[in-house]
DNA sequence: AACGTTTTCAGAAACGTTTCCGAAAATAAT
DNA sequence: ATTATTTTCGGAAACGTTTCTGAAAACGTT
């Protein structure tokens, strides 16, 4: 590749690279005509300036980079879309990352990002080690972070959640509500603010009731961690009446297992699952859950760290709550 | 941010910055000591090398560019995955970027990651525009470029396809024994080969069993517009026996309009897809579709695409063809 | 001990920009 | 017409690397 330079088009019209800067920049400080001759010259010449030397001596890239642990399922897609969305609008490009749900390539991808001097990060967890002290080292050098869904507990910055507390509740309350007793909690790493939110969702809808609260496990985000759990419970013979899953990729796996194995949902096992995938309204049963608003977390965390990349130095960590709704569908309603 | 620099290192050590880049570089041409001596240093120091400047130099970047239309159906992130794998195996990061199904937003991430110094592209086409003469360019420019998925006619470089001909007349041959003869047909934008091969393995599948060719509809590759055109069948009260849909998000959709329209699947109106998602298996009632090999798919892209960086120069444009699978589910089959 | 080789390193140029400084040119003020 | 002011531009340094050239140091050979 060849690329036309500032240079070629100076020499060719016979002026300092540096007025030729100027012409593409400086609002001032150039007469309009030679402005114009220098922006014809170089559309003519197809002139196109080169980030990289521009990073190189600006240190800064008007780049985003954006890392999220997996995006098979629409959750993560979605937010990048709207975080892409008001990004753009403020001239910065997104370059996406994804960690495959492994902390180690989380951490290898933030470098990666910073190396190639991002002006700012948004983050969504893959899980909880030796990530959150580089974060915090980020934090402390100044970079512009911003977590979202899966965020760190002890890091002092941005971040963007979705009220668990609340929704979990609610839907721990709907399955009360329908009868269910002996209700299996499931939720994602404790170490995660948001399982931990749910969990105290759940504890208080069962002390709400006056109802004991029933098993906690934790698990994975994917169809496969869901469909492990079901047959751990499956060979104990250790089967709930009802089931509030991590998520609903979680949930969908749980349902092919108990499926296969002979159970009928919601008659044997009721199900409820969070962050409503385009699948929930669409698998068979439709599958009660918990929606998020994903477009606008994109939205809210892309703003949250535009706010970072204005008034720099100072920056006063902040923490967006964003509501959702219950869907509620067959996979957790019994008609008596 | 502050960066710990080669220079720094340099006058810790109170050697040249060249001694310190041979450190890091040469095979030869230092002394074991005193590169241990730098790297010992360096890692003291919390070094990472500035990727910025090197590719300034150097004028590469070890980054590949993906493009894909979209990614809220599973099939390009899996794409994404398997071109991962190989490229990280090459020491290339992947830079991803989604052009929203728009062909404007499409060429503007090219160009980005283009001024970004990839040292090669791999794209799926979100559809055929002004893009076209673009990638011609860039070809010229010997700009290493893979197609995949959605490829282009006119394009000498290498491609990676499915053999969209060879399934497109099988999951057609299957439409006829199971019985239906008004079967029809739903494609992407015509001017992809993709449509093209398709329509010939349905017009030949028709052929060979002497029935005359049903109606073809050429439509986008979103839910969406699948409910557009199932709404659009409806209000004309044109109701073919059986569909085969440009994708599953597509055949969905439709499924979906119908669904609510009173129409029964597969009794009143049988559907294919194309393209095997995940949600194929779980939405009711279950979808048959077309498999296609998405990780291969993504694997191979990124392996014509190395051999192209590796000889570089001379570049035999190849095309992959891959196979597929007819995964026959309820959608489709009438127990008569 | 004198010379030729090889090894090891320092110095400087280069990549394509921006930006600072100061000089020339144009304009305004006297 | 002379000086002061502003506008416009050229030159050079800088960003953090790599890479080329050549010199010094170390070694071997006679």
């Amino acid at each position: 590749m060849k690329y036309v330079t500032i240079k070629d088009i100076a020499k060719a019209l016979n002026v300092a690279v540096s007025t030729v800067s100027r012409a593409f920049n400086d609002k001032y400080d150039i007469k309009p005509e030679t402005r114009d001759r220098i922006l014809k010259k170089a559309t003519e010449m197809g002139y196109r300036p080169n980030p990289i030397a521009r990073k190189l001596v600006q240190q800064r890239s008007f780049n985003i980079g954006i890392i999220i642990p997996e995006f098979e399922n629409s959750f993560f897609p979605q937010v990048i879309m709207g975080a892409q969305e008001v990004l753009h609008q403020h001239n910065y490009q997104v370059l996406i990352m994804q960690s495959n749900e492994s902390v180690d390539l989380e951490i290898q991808n933030a470098k990666t990002l910073v190396d190639n001097m991002v002006d700012g990060l948004i983050i969504s967890l893959s899980g909880v080690g030796d990530n959150l002290s580089y974060y915090k080292e980020l934090t402390e050098k100044k970079m512009p972070l911003v977590f979202f869904n899966r965020v760190p507990e002890n890091i002092e910055t941005s971040k963007v959640v979705f009220d668990d507390y609340k929704w979990a509740f609610f839907a721990t309350e709907h399955l009360i509500h329908q009868g269910f007793e002996d209700i299996l909690f499931i939720s994602g790493a404790n170490e995660l603010i948001l399982s931990k939110n749910r969990r105290k969702g759940y504890d208080d809808a069962h002390k709400k009731h006056r109802i004991p609260a029933g098993k906690k496990i934790t698990c994975g985000f994917s169809m496969k961690d869901g469909a492990e759990i079901a047959e751990k419970l499956i060979s104990k013979n250790n089967i709930p009446r009802a089931i509030l899953a991590a998520n609903d990729a979680c949930a969908i796996g749980m349902m092919r297992v108990f499926k296969d194995s002979g159970f009928k949902i919601p008659e044997d096992i009721a199900i409820v699952g969070f962050s409503e995938t385009k699948m929930a309204a669409h698998i068979s049963p439709t599958l009660t859950s918990v929606e998020q608003p994903t477009y606008e977390i994109g939205k809210a965390a892309a703003q949250l760290l535009l706010e970072q990349l204005q008034n720099k130095g100072i920056h006063i960590p902040q923490t967006i709550v964003l509501n959702g709704r219950l869907n509620v569908r067959e996979s957790s309603v019994v008609l008596s």
